[in-house]
DNA sequence: TTTATTATGTGATATATATCAATTTCTAAT
DNA sequence: ATTAGAAATTGATATATATCACATAATAAA
C-alpha cells in the first residue's frame, strides 16, 4: 500500500507538509481506484471529505434548470475537487465523475482544514490553486459567450490537443452530448460542428477519436469565434 | 489619518493578523479614495499591489475578441481585487473599474505573500473568500446559459436589490451597454427587456432607476429563463 | 442470432436575439 | 438657453442555432 510519505505525485500542497503533518494527512485519507463513470463527488450531498485527483480525468458538472446537467470544467491530475465547499458551505454545489479510470485521494474535512490552520505553505499552495483556477473560469466564460459553435468546438479541441492528451491524435472521452454541455451548445449542434471542421480539413474524426490535421486552420476558427 | 490598526471596516483576513503583522501591514498599504469611472486594476499591466475594496462598487471585466468588455462580476465592499495574478502570474488578466465612488486599499504584493506565509488563518481567510467567489461563478454560469434574455435581466435585478443594494427601490450604476456586457447580450435586447419586464407589471423603470413592484413575478421569470 | 436500447447523424423548421438603421432622449459644454 | 455629443429607444431584418422528427449506427441483453 502506497502512504502519502512515499505517494510520487502527491500535490505541491502536501509536499510542503512537515513529517507530522504528513502523518495526520496519511491517518485520515483514503486512495480508491474509479472506473469512467464513477461519481466522485454528488451536487446536494453533504460534503465530508475533499477529493484530490491523483490520477484520470474527471468532468465538473452542475444542474440546470433543463434537464441536462452542464460540464463546468474538465479536472485533471493534480486537481482538487469540492473543496470550494467543504470550507464553507456543508452541501456539495457540484458533482464531479471520472471520465477515465482514476485514482482519487480522498481527505476528510477536519483534517484538510486542520492541515491549513497549521501550515501556511499549505495553504498557499491552495490559494495559487484556486486563483489559477479562477483565471482559467475566466478565460473560458469569455471565449464561451463571444464565440459560436464551430469556434468553441475548436477550442476544446485544441484543450484536449494541448492541455490534457499532448498528442495531435487523442480520443475526448466525452460522449456529442456530454461535449454540448462543455461547450453550452446541444448534441446536433456539435455533431454539425464536428462536420464542419471535418469537411474543411482542420480535424478528422472517427467516434470520440480526433486527429488534428491543421492546427494553424483550427487555431484560426478559434480565434475568430 | 485612518490606520489599518483602527480601522473599523478591515477584512476578516486583516483581522486575524498579530500586532506585528497588523504593523506590517500597514506600512505597505495606502488607501485611496475613488470616483465611479476611476480605473483600480487594468488588464495587462503589471501587479503591484491587491487591492482591496473597503467601500463601494466595482466591475470586473475583461478583454474579449469583440470591442466591447465583457462584466465578470460585481465586486462590493469587502472583496480583494488583483489577488488571482499576483500570486502566480505577473500581468493582470482582468480589469477592475469602480462604478460608484468607491474606498480602496492597495497592499503590496510582497507584503501580502508575506503575510500568507506568516500566518495561517491569514491564508485561510483568502481560502474562503476564493472559495465563496468560485460558487458564485458556477452558479452565475449555469444560470447565464440556460436562460434566456429576459430571465437573465430579472437575475441580475434580483441580484442588485437583495444582495448589493438591499431594497426594492434602487440605482443600479451601470449603462445599458454595461448592463449588456453584464448579462451577455447587447445594448438594445436589454432595452428591449426591460419593456418586457415593465410591461408585466414586475418593475418600474426609470433610466438607471429600478423599483421592483411584483417580486414573486419577477422571480418566476427569474427561475423560468 | 435477434431484439432492445442507447448514441449519433441528418434534414426541415422555428425562434430568440443580434444586427442594422433611424429617431428620440438625456447630458454636458459653451 | 443653445448646441453638440453621447446614450437610449424603437422598428425592420438577418441569422445562428435550438428544436423537432426521423433514420441509422453502435452497443448491450436475451
Amino acid at each position: 500500500m502506497v502512504t502519502c510519505e512515499s505517494c510520487g505525485i502527491r500535490s505541491k500542497a502536501v509536499q510542503s507538509l512537515t513529517d507530522e503533518e504528513l502523518e495526520i494527512h496519511q491517518q485520515n485519507c483514503a486512495e480508491i481506484k474509479l472506473v469512467a463513470g464513477d461519481i466522485i463527488i454528488k451536487e446536494g450531498l453533504l460534503s465530508t471529505h475533499v477529493a484530490y485527483l491523483k490520477t484520470g480525468l474527471a468532468k465538473i458538472h452542475k444542474k440546470g434548470m433543463k434537464r441536462t446537467d452542464q460540464i463546468l470544467k474538465i479536472a485533471q491530475q493534480g486537481s482538487y475537487i469540492g473543496m470550494q465547499t467543504i470550507l464553507s458551505q456543508k452541501i456539495h454545489q457540484y458533482s464531479a465523475t471520472a471520465i477515465e479510470d482514476s485514482d482519487v485521494c480522498f481527505i476528510g474535512v477536519a483534517t484538510f482544514k486542520e492541515l491549513i490552520m497549521r501550515n501556511a505553505t499549505f495553504g498557499h499552495e491552495l490559494i495559487q490553486f484556486l486563483c489559477q483556477d479562477e483565471l482559467s473560469y475566466f478565460n473560458r466564460f469569455a471565449n464561451l459567450q463571444q464565440k459560436q459553435v464551430d469556434g468553441r468546438l475548436a477550442d476544446t479541441i485544441l484543450y484536449f490537443a494541448n492541455d490534457i492528451k499532448k498528442h495531435h491524435d487523442f480520443i475526448i472521452p466525452l460522449s456529442r452530448n456530454e461535449l454540448a454541455a462543455f461547450i453550452c451548445s446541444t448534441r446536433e449542434s456539435v455533431t454539425r460542428a464536428i462536420k464542419d471542421l471535418s469537411d474543411i480539413g482542420t480535424i478528422q474524426v472517427t467516434g470520440k477519436r480526433f486527429t488534428i490535421i491543421n492546427v494553424d486552420l483550427l487555431k484560426k476558427i478559434s480565434e475568430n469565434g
